[in-house]
DNA sequence: ATGGCCGGGGCACCCGGA
C-alpha cells in the first residue's frame, strides 16, 4: 500500500551515440549493466527509420520511439513502458510558418512517462562562429524557446535532455584557451541557451538566484560543484585519456522535477570501450 | 601553428562532427 502513495523513482539516461548501429552493442550492454534506466535518450542514430535496429532492444523488453533520417542526425527514446503522447519534430505542436527549415534536420522527440515529459534534443552543433550552420544553431535554439514555452502551458514537469553541443560554464570545458571564440562556448551561445533555459521564469522573479522558482535548471549541478566532470571527448589527440573533454550533454528539469532529483551522474565506462561514442551518458533519477 | 579521429555514403574521397 505504501508503494501506491510514494512517487516512483525514475532513471533517464541521454547518450550522443554516434551512429546506433555501429554502437548497438555498447548500447544493449549497457542498457543490461543499468536495469534501473527507465528511458534512453539516443542523439546521432543517423539511420532512416526503417533501417532503426528495433528488434535487439524489443527482446530486451524495451519500447522504442525513432525519429531519423539518412546519416546525418536522428533522436530515438528507449523506454521500459510505454510512453504517452509521443511527439516528433516541433512541427507536432508549432506552425508550420514559424518552423520553416527547422525540422528537415531530425533533432527532437519527446514522450510522457509517469506524468513527466521527457524531450530528448540533438542541438545543431554550428561548425564555427558566424557560419551558416551557426545561425542555424541560434535560429534552431529560438525556435526551441517557442516550443518549451508552448510544452509548458501543458506541463509543470518536464525533464529536458540531450546533446545541447554547448558548456554553459567555463569550469565545464578542460582548458579556458580560446573559448570566446571557440563553437559550443561563444558567449552569443551561451547567452542564446540561457535565454531559452529561463523560460517559465517570471519578470518579477528574474532577480532571484538559480535554480528556482523558475526556469530549467542544471540536473548535474544540483550535486556536483566542481569542474573536471566532462561528457564528450574529442577523438583526436588522446583526449579522453588526458581528460581533455567537455560538458555539452545535460538534464535540464523543470523547478518541481528539480527539487525531486535524487542524483545525476555521467558514466564514463562506455566511453573506455573499444571503437566508442565520443559522448558517454549522463543519467539523472527523480 | 595546425591537426590529429570518427561514421556514413559508397568505393575516392568528402561532409559533418565538436
Amino acid at each position: 500500500m505504501l508503494s501506491l502513495l510514494k512517487p516512483n523513482r525514475m532513471q533517464v539516461a541521454s547518450w550522443n551515440v554516434n551512429s546506433v548501429r555501429t554502437r548497438l552493442g555498447h548500447i544493449t550492454d549497457w542498457l543490461k549493466t543499468n536495469p534501473d534506466v527507465d528511458i534512453l535518450c539516443l542523439q546521432e542514430t543517423k539511420v532512416v527509420d526503417a533501417d532503426f535496429p528495433k528488434a535487439p532492444f524489443e527482446e530486451l523488453n524495451y519500447h522504442t520511439y525513432i525519429y531519423g533520417q539518412k546519416a546525418y542526425n536522428g533522436v530515438a527514446l528507449i523506454s521500459k513502458t510505454p510512453l504517452d503522447n509521443v511527439r516528433m519534430g516541433f512541427g507536432a505542436i508549432l506552425d508550420a510558418d514559424i518552423v520553416g527549415d527547422l525540422d528537415d534536420q531530425k533533432r527532437v522527440i519527446s514522450g510522457v512517462l509517469d506524468g513527466v515529459r521527457i524531450l530528448n534534443l540533438y542541438v545543431p552543433n554550428g561548425s564555427s562562429i558566424g557560419s551558416e550552420k551557426y545561425e542555424y544553431k541560434l535560429r534552431w535554439l529560438a525556435l526551441l524557446k517557442q516550443y518549451l514555452i508552448k510544452t509548458l502551458e501543458e506541463t509543470d514537469k518536464l525533464n529536458v535532455c540531450g546533446d545541447f553541443n554547448i558548456a554553459l560554464e567555463n569550469k565545464d570545458i578542460y582548458t579556458d584557451e580560446k573559448r570566446d571564440t571557440h563553437i559550443m562556448s561563444s558567449p552569443i551561445e551561451r547567452e542564446t541557451l540561457r535565454d531559452v533555459l529561463a523560460v517559465g521564469r517570471s519578470m518579477e522573479r528574474e532577480h532571484l538566484k538559480e535554480p528556482l522558482p523558475g526556469g530549467l535548471a542544471d540536473a548535474f549541478r544540483k550535486f556536483t560543484d566542481e569542474g573536471g566532470h566532462f561528457s564528450w571527448w574529442d577523438y583526436r589527440a588522446a583526449s579522453f585519456r588526458r581528460n581533455m573533454g567537455w560538458r555539452i550533454d545535460h538534464h535540464y528539469l523543470s523547478p518541481e522535477l528539480y527539487k525531486q532529483a535524487k542524483r545525476c551522474w555521467i558514466d564514463l565506462e562506455p566511453r573506455k570501450l573499444e571503437k566508442p561514442s565520443d559522448h558517454t551518458p549522463v543519467i539523472v533519477e527523480y
